[in-house]
DNA sequence: ACTATATAGTACGATATCGTATTATTTGGA
DNA sequence: TCCAAATAATACGATATCGTACTATATAGT
């Protein structure tokens, strides 16, 4: 009854439905978790500029999150319009800027993660962490091919 | 040098980060083999009516992609301006309405799959089947708790 | 049968995303 | 030095997404 062979094919698009599912469904936990107001981009953006560094120009952004350089441009105006983060001339060049974090916006980070923290643990309870970690290292390695296919030679987001 | 034991917190933020980015880059490049003005939750409610079943309500669509209702309602109505689907009455309440394909549905679903093959097979090339179809069960596994929480007795993808 | 409540779909307005064009600045070659 | 090409950011317009409110119809309790 089940079927002998699979196309490879059908199997890539039953793992990119599945991910495309959990990718909304995960969103969806963590903006019920944010104020009113604010998105999970918006969230990424700052979480991005705590984890890995602040100080780098909205073009550089724009290559980490993979959106083009208009919505990156967008979110920023939402997030320095709400004072999470500060946009500065650029020492070098006169067309670049440098976004900062500001203390109100590691506040917002911090209290968006203490706010998902519940949710999370229910999901812990009820699917373990060993069972997603196996999986991890898949996932990475097979974003890392991706992003190596659509841009040879990147950023890359690590 | 590695963090002895990492925060299961932590795990399931990596976990969920990865699955987002991959979703964003498959998305991408799913949607630059449409034509244009098309996206792929459009091309998403095709292949649902065809694979899984049509003559639904645009509710029951809604409900299966986990998007609110007006959501359904602006998509179904760009794929029946194109003559991609069509909407009748329903038999036996007012209210509601049927969800069919069309042939031009049908058409373009199967060329749209069709024009993927090659960035599939590509992948295929440089990120080995088996190694996602170890992880498949454990995402499918995940979706379905991840469902139940949010809809407990919800009506699921499947 | 009548009425209150629930439900299906949509109209409308607000924000997000993104493509194209524009402006300002830098860079590199004559 | 000067000018053409490249680059960073933004202005602007189009579509997508989604929340609220509204209309029409169905259902359930009396």
């Amino acid at each position: 009854m089940a079927e002998p062979r699979p196309r490879p094919e059908d199997l890539y698009n039953a793992f990119f439905l599945e991910v495309g599912i959990l990718a909304q469904l995960s969103r969806a936990i963590f903006e019920a978790r944010l104020p009113p107001g604010f998105n999970l981009p918006q969230f990424s953006i700052l979480n991005h500029l705590l984890r890995v560094r602040d100080g780098g120009t909205p073009l550089e952004l724009a290559r980490a999150f993979q959106v083009p350089k208009t919505s990156m441009t967008h979110s920023l105006a939402v997030l320095e319009r709400h004072g999470l983060i500060e946009m500065r001339p650029h020492r070098h060049d006169g067309r670049s800027k440098c976004v900062f974090i500001t203390p109100a916006g590691r506040a917002f980070r911090d209290a968006a993660l203490a706010a998902i923290a519940p949710d999370i643990a229910e999901l812990a309870a009820r699917f373990s962490a060993a069972r997603l970690a196996e999986t991890l290292p898949t996932l990475t390695a097979l974003r890392k091919v991706m992003d190596a296919m659509r841009d040879p030679g990147g950023i890359g987001v690590d």
